[in-house]
RNA sequence: GGGUCGGUGGCAGAGUGGUCAAAUGCACCUGACUGUAAAUCAGGCGGCGAAAGCCUACGGGAGUUCAAAUCUCUCCCGGCCCA
C-alpha cells in the first residue's frame, strides 16, 4: 500500500494509499470538512487545487443533518459532490474540544465519559447523545467514510500520569470493540463492500509521557493478534492523536520519536490536528504520512496568510528541511515561508498580490488592498480567496515534500 | 422675533457637583488561533512617559466652589413649537 524510501536525508515516505474512492498520493494533507463543507470553497476548487482526499466529523454529521439523511442521500461523497476520498474523524476530538469548552462557558463538562462510551449534551439545544465505539463505526459506514477512526479519547493537557494512563487504557478497550464491530458490520455486507471497503485507523494516545505513548501503541498494535471473530486484519493504518491540545511544542517531537519506531513500516502514519508547516515537515522526516488542520482555514478566514519566503529555494524536502530551526526551548521556526496578517493597516495601498509566483486563483486575479478591503467590510468572498490561497500554499507544500 | 430642548472622544450615545481621561456600541490599531460550537476570541484606542505620574480635554468665554462634563451668566450653533 505505501512504497517507501529513505531519502538518505531524513525518512520521508512516498507512496500511495488506494482508499475505496481513488488514490491518495502521501504524504498528503486533508482540507477539513468538519460538517460536510470546506468552509467557502467548493469540492470542485478543492479538487483543482490539487487535494485528493478531504475531512469529515462523525459527530457533527450526526447531529446535523444525520447519518441516516447522508445515507439516503447515497453517501457523504455524492451528498456533497466529492468525488475523492473523504476521512471522517470519529467524535473523539470532540471528548476534548466540547467537554472543555463547555466548561469553560458554564463551568460542566458537556461530556462524561463511562465505559460505554462519551455521552454528549448537544450545544444547540441540550439534547443528550451517547456516541459508543459501535455507534462511531456505524455511523461512519452510514456516511460512507472512505477512511474510519476509531473513537478515542482525547484528554487535554496538562493531564497527570495516572489519567493519562486510565484514558490510553479506555482508548485501547474502545479501538478493540470498534475493531470487532467494525469487522463484524463488514462481514455482514459482503455484497456492499465487494467493490472495496473501508479503512480503519487505530489512534496512539498517552499524553506525553515517554512509557504511556508507548504502552498505547504496543496495545494497539497487538489488537489484530487477537481472537476477535473476524478476519485476521490488522489495522489500515495507525493516528497519532491528543497532540496539539496544549502541549509544549518541543513535546510533539518527542511523541514522534517514542512512536512512529514502534509503527509498521508498510501502514499509513497520520498524525492528528496538525500542523504549522514547521511541524509537517519535521513530522514527515519522522515518517508521517498525512495530516488535517484548521490552520489554513482558519487562521485563512482570521484574516492570516501564508507564503512562501522568496529568499530561500525550498523546491525539495531537504531544502524545506534545512529552513528549519530549533529554539532553545525545542520549539522550532522556519525560514521558508512567512505569514502576513491582511487586516493590517499596512496592505491598505498594497495593489499586489499575496504571493506574485503563486498561481493560486486569489494570487492570480486579487491584490492584497482588494482582499484587505474584503476582510474590513466582512465580505465572505476575503475568506473564499484566502482560504483557497492558504490551502493552495499548504498543497504546494506536501508537493514538495515528495522532492528529494 | 418668542418659547423650548439640546451641543460629550472618529461616529452614535451614557454620565448631570468629587470615585471621569469620561460607560456602552460602532469604527480604528494589534495580536491569538493546531483531529472546527470559531466570518471567532483577546488586548489597545487624547498627548508625553518604561512606570509612578504629569499635561490638555465634554461648543466658546466668564463665574460659583476646596472640587465643574455636571451649577450660574453670556456668546455661538442646531432641533422642534408659536408668530
Amino acid at each position: 500500500m505505501l512504497t517507501i524510501e529513505d531519502s538518505g536525508f531524513c525518512q520521508s515516505r512516498i507512496g500511495q494509499i488506494e482508499t475505496k474512492s481513488g488514490v491518495v498520493d502521501t504524504p498528503f494533507f486533508m482540507p477539513i470538512a468538519t460538517k460536510g463543507s470546506i468552509k467557502h470553497i467548493s469540492p470542485e476548487e478543492i479538487k483543482q487545487i490539487g487535494f485528493q482526499l478531504v475531512l469529515g466529523n462523525t459527530y457533527h454529521l450526526w447531529l446535523r443533518p444525520g447519518d441516516d439523511l447522508i445515507d439516503r442521500a447515497g453517501g457523504l461523497h455524492k451528498f456533497m459532490n466529492w468525488d475523492g476520498s473523504i476521512l471522517t474523524d470519529s467524535g473523539g476530538f470532540q471528548v476534548f474540544s466540547l467537554g472543555a469548552r463547555a466548561k469553560k462557558n458554564f463551568g460542566i463538562s458537556g461530556v462524561k465519559l463511562t465505559e460505554k462510551g462519551a455521552e454528549f449534551i448537544d450545544h444547540t439545544d441540550g439534547s443528550r447523545y451517547m456516541l459508543t465505539p459501535e455507534k462511531s463505526i456505524d455511523i461512519q459506514l452510514n456516511l460512507g467514510s472512505d477512511i474510519i477512526l476509531c473513537l478515542d479519547e482525547c484528554p487535554p493537557y496538562p493531564c497527570s500520569y495516572e489519567d493519562a494512563d486510565k484514558s490510553l487504557k479506555l482508548t485501547t478497550r474502545w479501538a478493540k470493540r470498534c475493531f470487532e464491530h467494525f469487522h463484524r458490520q463488514i462481514s455482514k455486507n459482503p455484497k456492499k463492500y465487494s467493490k472495496g471497503r473501508p479503512k480503519l485507523f487505530c489512534i496512539v494516545q498517552g499524553s506525553v509521557y515517554e512509557d504511556l505513548r508507548k504502552e498505547s501503541t504496543k496495545q494497539l498494535l497487538e489488537i489484530e493478534f487477537e481472537k476477535l471473530g473476524g478476519p485476521k486484519e490488522g489495522w489500515d493504518g495507525i493516528a497519532i492523536g491528543g497532540v496539539a491540545v496544549g502541549e509544549p511544542r518541543k513535546k510533539l517531537y518527542q511523541i514522534l520519536d517514542w512512536v512512529t519506531p514502534l509503527l509498521p513500516k508498510d501502514k499509513p502514519r497520520y498524525l492528528m490536528g496538525l500542523g504549522r508547516p514547521e511541524e509537517v515537515v519535521s513530522a514527515v522526516c519522522a515518517g508521517v504520512d498525512m495530516f488535517d488542520c484548521v490552520i489554513p482555514t482558519r487562521e485563512g478566514r482570521h484574516g492570516r496568510i501564508f507564503r512562501w519566503n522568496s529568499k530561500y529555494k525550498t523546491e525539495t524536502i531537504s531544502d524545506l528541511k534545512k529552513q528549519i530551526k530549533s529554539g532553545a526551548s525545542g520549539e522550532k521556526t522556519a525560514n521558508f515561508y512567512e505569514t502576513i496578517n491582511i487586516t493590517n493597516e499596512k496592505f491598505k495601498e498594497d495593489f499586489s498580490p499575496i504571493d506574485a509566483n503563486c498561481d493560486c486563483y486569489a494570487c492570480k486575479n486579487y491584490t492584497k488592498a482588494y482582499i484587505r478591503h474584503l476582510f474590513r467590510t466582512k465580505e465572505a468572498f476575503g475568506f473564499r480567496l484566502v482560504s483557497i490561497h492558504n490551502l493552495t500554499f499548504y498543497y504546494q507544500l506536501m508537493q514538495k515534500l515528495k522532492m528529494k
